[in-house]
DNA sequence: CATATGTCCTGAGAGC
DNA sequence: TGCTCTCAGGACATAT
């Protein structure tokens, strides 16, 4: 999302309007004409983001943090549908303008002054991004937890970034059960768990990300993503598993979310140190 | 303090 | 066919 819209970067916002939408409004902070009196000529010096928000870093240092949640898309071209456009950002000599479109509306769009960005979003409410955290880091933040892991893996103060669809997808490639409390996984297994996580986030991201049967998610152009054709797990319950030709894909649900694994690939257990 | 559960939302798909 | 019902999972408030 936020590479879709990275050539926004140096444009100065002409309006923000919120658009005509049928439905309950989504959160739009501070209202709308406040919004628009704060942005109006600012420039777009940054297209950022922090795990899964998109910000935009605006020449006096306040931030427009963009919150798709499950179905929200940010986007410069038409949206799906008119009906569920949220809010419009026109843009100096850019005819299209950037857009917010959420269907379920559980999205937000903020404006934050440099200091309440801080506090709102401060390394303590949002950990490390998961493309960058190190090894090391990963498994000090969360090897005491007596969390299972793929549940403790979707906890954005840990580790930032990863969702749930990408929680199975990881502990698959690093051979992890998904039920295993991160207090008993060695420190070999957790070089494995990060490795897969970058591998599996780097590979999504080439792909566009996925856009599953309700074909929600599309890029910043309103194109499909292609990872949905890679899933090694995700959405995949009885079939069989590509990777060991012999095990069949579970579907287990852990804290209300669903998990897919394969449990021949995913043993409950480490092994034994020889 | 750490962990678990309930809440919001819409539309696709299942079941009858 | 058309109706009702369940489910999908982001973050956060509240409960244990």
């Amino acid at each position: 999302m936020r590479r879709g819209i990275a050539h926004i970067a140096g444009r100065r916002i002409l309006n923000v309007e919120r658009a005509p939408c049928s439905r309950r409004p989504i959160e739009i902070l501070p209202r709308i004409d406040v919004f628009r009196r704060r942005v109006q000529g600012q420039v777009i010096r940054e297209v950022g983001r922090l795990g899964k928000r998109v910000v935009l870093v605006l020449e006096d240092e306040q931030r427009i943090i963009l919150e798709p949640r499950m179905t929200g898309l940010v986007l410069m071209a038409d949206p799906p549908t008119v009906d569920h456009l949220r809010i419009s950002i026109t843009l100096e000599r850019v005819a299209q303008p950037l857009l917010f479109w959420d269907r379920r509306g559980l999205g937000s769009v903020r404006l934050c002054s440099a200091d309440e960005y801080a506090k709102r979003y401060g390394l303590e409410k949002i950990g490390p991004d998961a493309l960058v955290i190190s090894p090391a880091e990963l498994r000090s933040r969360l090897c005491t937890s007596r969390r299972e892991i793929k549940v403790a893996l979707l906890d954005q103060r840990a580790v930032a970034g990863v969702g749930n669809l990408y929680a199975s997808e990881l502990l698959h490639l690093a051979r992890i059960h998904p039920a295993r409390r991160c207090d008993t996984l060695r420190k070999a297994e957790w070089e494995r768990i990060h490795a897969a996580m970058l591998a599996i986030l780097q590979t999504a991201i080439k792909y566009e990300g996925s856009t599953l049967s309700d074909g929600t998610y599309r890029n910043a152009l309103n194109e499909s993503g292609n990872y949905q054709n890679h899933h090694r797990v995700y959405d995949r319950a009885d079939q069989p598993c590509q990777q060991c030709k012999g095990g069949i894909i579970q579907r287990i649900v852990q804290a209300q979310r669903s998990t897919f694994f394969c449990a021949k690939c995913q043993t409950r257990r480490s092994r034994t140190r020889s």
